[in-house]
DNA sequence: ATGTTTCACGCAACCGGTTGCAAGCCCCCA
DNA sequence: TGGGGGCTTGCAACCGGTTGCGTGAAACAT
């Protein structure tokens, strides 16, 4: 159907070779035949076909990017400043989502495997003795999690916990609650560890959760429960999901209890109360990590660990701790 | 580095059209024959390379999905329920963010084109005259958007508009305004031809706006201006965001202003108040727009057009109009 | 006039698979 | 015992490109 290189050969009266050249080689090419030979494959609509294209030189000139759920608005920025900076290296990302199921994690690296050049991997699901396995067949970037020897970029999630925890305690919360995401989540961990290291407040751990609003909604109840005035969630649709249950039993948000997110989706910003919550810097890490991704690429192997700065942004979810109940 | 079917035959002692059969016409060899290359397979690691197969077959089993915006919750949903359903097939899908953009729209296509046996496009903002030449590359499915002779799943947005309207006119809303989205966008002029079908309401078009909060916020200042009581806006985002600015103007939600979103997203249920929408059947849609590509990548082309009910949902963003004020 | 470069291009093998054709084998039946 | 048919497997061409090598011609130096 569509015209192949053979085509343009035969219609323009050179050898195929010499049409491969004018695509991928032009100075090799004398000026006046590329033209002819320019011309024709114009006219015949012709355009390389990348994936035979890739069976020889080993580049296919695309990217998978694997994300946990697409639905998580975390994601979303980051995938499109990916996919805006590599288009400008020449590369196209295809976005895979796992369902946040390892196995179907694993099957999709598989198969992305050898139709793309490299895979960055969003907060992978995927235990990290399997991680390395694959990593024999594509290269990896890894982001949102620490997997050793991998190129990897991070967001100082351990400084903005920090920053979130320090900023509640400034408020007069002795007791904040910090409601984790899945189980074994590396990020949850680096959250406890920062805000361990606070002194002066109390802290509760409560989760794991789904990390959906639906997992805040139903921590709701622990966190009424917990005696905390202060919350760390997990992302903001935790925290958005958690200030509606605590709405739903009375609590006053941040009347009774401040509550702070993180990843500043655009949604918390809607929220009423507008979400205080910790900004992460999503558009950067695609860039970086597709920067990393096609160095590593080019290269080979160089496990460069990129870390970038977290803020906080203070807005309407938290508020000064209320007067301890003169009961 | 990975093992090839080359390897595979010599290691088994085999031909490397038997270990081809093998995999992909495994009734046509020796059962014997059969697990012992199976054996040696699993032993390389060696998987079949798709890229290579679809140089000969044809057939890459790869999807690609085009979606202007990832970032509007709208699509989430239906990019999820395509995967999954396409995986029951054995097919993957990958998908692209086009930004918005028609440029790299096409550009995506073209990319996307010898490297998937079909593309589903989603709201595509391509001319429709770009979309008949471009599907001379690669079999479409267009979701959202009626282009003459492609095979298309409609979400019956008329009907959801006459409903929401109904809604507004039962509630004594006597004058609504539609805050409409991109210029030309068919989904706006669709809303429009429903609403004007529905008796007894004065109809007030503002608009265009973008499809996003940042719109809905932008136009609070003339829906405020309209003197209207009943709002229909473009979708969700722009309902969340109209809201919000109401708000800033000291304008309640229901109480002075009702609106009705469409797209049912998940932030609209946490929004304060829970917004009132036309909920689509964004899951089916996926669904069925993966079944028609398959059948029209199967068949050639099959131009069905298949259209989805909606509902509504009422919730708390909507009430009765206010009295006149009696000044 | 001869030798040496340089340039432009063709030849053919190769990437990793698939597939139509045919050959070898065994079995069955007449 | 010979012929027909079904199974299993190998052979080789092919999909759409790329690329190392070699050749012929023109350009330059000697």
């Amino acid at each position: 159907m569509a015209a192949t290189i053979r085509d343009v050969a035969q219609a323009s009266g050179v050898h195929v070779s010499t049409v491969s050249r004018t695509f991928s080689a032009p100075h090799l090419v004398n000026p006046e035949t590329r033209n002819r030979v320019l011309a024709v494959a114009e006219d015949l609509g012709y355009r390389p076909n990348r994936a035979a294209r890739a069976l020889t030189t080993g580049r296919t000139h695309n990217l998978g990017l694997i994300v946990a759920d697409i639905s998580n608005p975390f994601f979303p920025p980051l995938i499109k400043a990916a996919q805006a900076h590599a288009r400008t290296r020449d590369y196209h990302v295809f976005v895979a989502d796992t369902d946040e199921d390892p196995q179907v994690e694993e099957e999709l690296i598989k198969a992305l495997a050898k139709q793309v050049d490299g895979v960055l991997l969003c907060s992978p699901r995927l235990s990290n003795r399997a991680i390395e396995r694959l990593h024999a067949d594509v290269p990896f970037v890894v982001v949102n999690r620490e997997v050793k020897g991998m190129p990897t970029v991070l967001m100082d999630i351990g400084q903005g916990a920090r920053l979130a925890i320090e900023h509640l305690a400034g408020l007069g919360h002795l007791r904040v609650a910090l409601v984790s995401g899945p189980s074994g989540s590396w990020t949850s961990k680096r959250m406890r560890e920062a805000a361990a290291a606070v002194d002066g407040v109390d802290l509760v751990f409560l989760g794991p959760n789904t990390p959906t609003e639906q997992g805040g909604l139903a921590a709701a109840a622990e966190v009424a429960a917990s005696g905390a005035t202060g919350v760390l969630a997990y992302n903001d649709l935790v925290a958005m999901g958690l200030i509606e249950g605590l709405h739903e039993r009375g609590v006053q948000v941040p009347g009774d209890v401040s509550v702070v997110g993180v990843d500043d989706i655009v949604a918390g910003r809607l929220n009423r109360p507008k979400l205080t919550t910790v900004a992460m810097p999503t558009a950067a890490a695609g860039r970086m990590a597709v920067d990393l991704l096609l160095q590593s690429v080019a290269e080979g192997g160089t496990a460069t660990l990129a870390t970038l700065a977290t803020g906080l942004v203070v807005r309407e979810s938290t508020g000064p701790a209320p007067e301890p109940a003169a009961s």
